[in-house]
DNA sequence: CAATCATATGAATACATGCTCATATGTTAT
DNA sequence: ATAACATATGAGCATGTATTCATATGATTG
């Protein structure tokens, strides 16, 4: 308890609400959930991918199919999958030379309508 | 109908599963929706915008403040804030000098909720 | 009006990232 | 085995972006 709080001060350096701060601070998750979160929402947060989960949505779809769909190459595609199943976005079965994916979360699908919600407009 | 459609033929540049394909293209959103969609979420994949909507859940804050709790720069700050506003998912409200943002958004929180339960390993 | 303070903005920089090209891996068929 | 095919992977490049520094804007106070 020093002398240089209270409800309205100095900023720069200091703090203008310190009790606001330390209740934020409180009810803040730790660094590197948040962290993780970000980490995740930055998988979605590209064009190819979120067209890669939402053909998801519909079917499970060979690397082949969702090359053609998207008019992408192979390769591009095949990276971008390599990195939603690294975010265990989705998950993948062999059969043959074909490898077919799909979705392994039950969360994007809800994360994606309420996105959808926000987009339209609010 | 030509000869050239089944279930099964060559990949590369033709496909695989011409039905699911097409089944698939028929679900998606339009091209500018899933931009928009993943424009959004490129807003949520950065650690300091994630703590800045974070912080905004418990408490509307001033720039200062938001400043010390993160311990960033002020400028790094406002030009995030600036981001989260042009994404309209805050808003900010002028007293004096001071600008207060809080949230203006009702679905973030769900999409954090989710985003959380998928991280929490599933 | 001059000084101080809170916030915003522009330029520069450092780093991340998505795509393509070339090639590797692994599977099926001849 | 060899060829054809589906997918994966690594390097390189081009683009995007988060931060910092310096400074501008706008408001309050003396």
């Amino acid at each position: 308890m020093g002398d240089e709080q209270g409800s309205i001060e100095r900023c720069s350096f200091n703090v203008v609400h310190k009790d606001v701060v330390e209740l934020v601070k409180k009810k803040m998750p730790g660094d590197e959930c948040l962290f993780d979160l970000a980490e995740l929402f930055k998988v979605f947060g590209d064009t190819t991918r979120v067209k890669i989960l939402f053909a998801l949505f519909t079917a499970e779809m060979c690397v082949c199919d969702i090359t053609a769909l998207l008019g992408l190459t192979q390769s591009a595609v095949s990276h971008q999958l390599r990195v939603l199943k690294q975010a265990r976005l989705v998950k993948c079965r062999k059969e043959g030379k074909m490898v077919y994916y799909s979705l392994d979360d039950e969360h994007v699908k809800q994360i994606f309508d309420q996105g959808l919600a926000h987009i339209s407009h609010k």
